[in-house]
DNA sequence: TCTACAAAGTGTCGACCCGAAACTAGTTTT
DNA sequence: AAAACTAGTTTCGGGTCGACACTTTGTAGA
């Protein structure tokens, strides 16, 4: 029998703890839990449909009633600022605060861990990357939570020209930049599963 | 730019939170957190050296003081046994309950994840294991933490005979089992980092 | 239009997490 | 035997987290 899948699981286990440490490590200083420095970082990585409470929670694992907590919180500290959307008045949208990006620049949260593949070549890396994802969108599905993608491999993800592109859902242009980033909206292309590495 | 060990953080980020959250599911009928998950998971998988509180707060990341009121909990629970140390009286050693073993034959913590990795080839997965492997030992040599392995490539791993194992570090003979166990004693053989695979 | 009803967030409660630091008790060193 | 050290426990305080009740806003149906 082959025990490879459990000691993959163990290995993730044991990475997202330490991960989680580092985590905290990072927002000692200013007091945060791991999980604020996670929504913060988060922040960073959503983009324009993505940037709600509602979105977030999702993306953590957490309760509408937490992430309100975890947002006050944040708020408080002017670490993040909460504005209203034009469209759905009930829709609360996020951003960073200048010092919110601040103490993300200093803190570098992730440092240790970019430094900690340093020695693996970038194909093993790109081989891992495939093999989780596919995980991921497996155990997503079969547990019907949000997917949440980046632009390129979505259903949706229309190209107009070279550089312009388009959400089919929508109906947004969107720069590349911002379809690099996360989103909650995102769905599986058709296809098979996963394009792209080598 | 390369931009792959960023995606393999937030893979492992975004992973770590849901196992989290499915420890979490695991544990609710039993009002158990996903850290008490954890720990009952750890036990089944910690040899003889590393069912001790120390051991298993250095492998979730806890601090003593902490590990001691979730064992406390768990205890309390009758999902645990502790027993002192015949030789070091100060030292409490762990084992499963009847009813932890239930519980966890019961919840299955894991079959969400086993289920998941399904359509992924051993072989994929092998490389990945020893990618991220290769991580969490460059990590934790950085930041100086436990290093937790199993007995086969650990520099205190003798082999007296075919099926006959000894650790030349407390002098003890292992049977087969209890060198595939997680011991927090393991050192890194001399050599390049790891053996195996693809 | 009036009336459900659903959806996005907020507020409160209670059990628990977690690190820090002081403490107990057993072991080793000198 | 005193001092230094080690494994684990206790206590404290701020924060997490889900459950649930609540408010506000949007939507659908008569």
């Amino acid at each position: 029998m082959d025990k490879s899948p459990e000691v993959l699981l163990e290995l993730v286990e044991r990475l997202g703890n330490l991960l989680r440490a580092e985590f905290r490590r990072a927002g000692a200083d200013e007091q945060l839990q791991p999980v604020h420095v996670h929504a913060l970082v988060y922040l960073t990585r959503a983009n324009r449909y993505s940037n709600t409470p509602q979105a977030m929670a999702e993306y953590l694992g957490l309760t509408k009633g937490t992430m309100s907590q975890s947002l006050l919180l944040l708020d408080r500290r002017g670490l993040i600022e909460r504005y209203q959307d034009d469209l759905d008045r009930r829709v609360v949208r996020l951003r960073l605060s200048t010092s919110g990006e601040q103490f993300l620049y200093d803190a570098r949260p992730q440092s240790a861990w970019q430094h900690a593949t340093r020695n693996i070549s970038p194909n093993r890396i790109r081989n891992a990357v495939s093999a989780l994802r596919e995980t991921l969108t497996t155990f997503q599905a079969d547990n019907e939570g949000q997917p949440f993608g980046t632009c390129s491999g979505c259903r949706h993800f229309e190209r107009l020209s070279a550089r312009a592109y388009r959400c089919g859902l929508m109906g947004d242009r969107l720069s590349g930049p911002e379809a690099r980033k996360i989103c909650w909206l995102y769905e599986e292309k058709g296809s098979g599963a996963g394009e792209d590495e080598e």
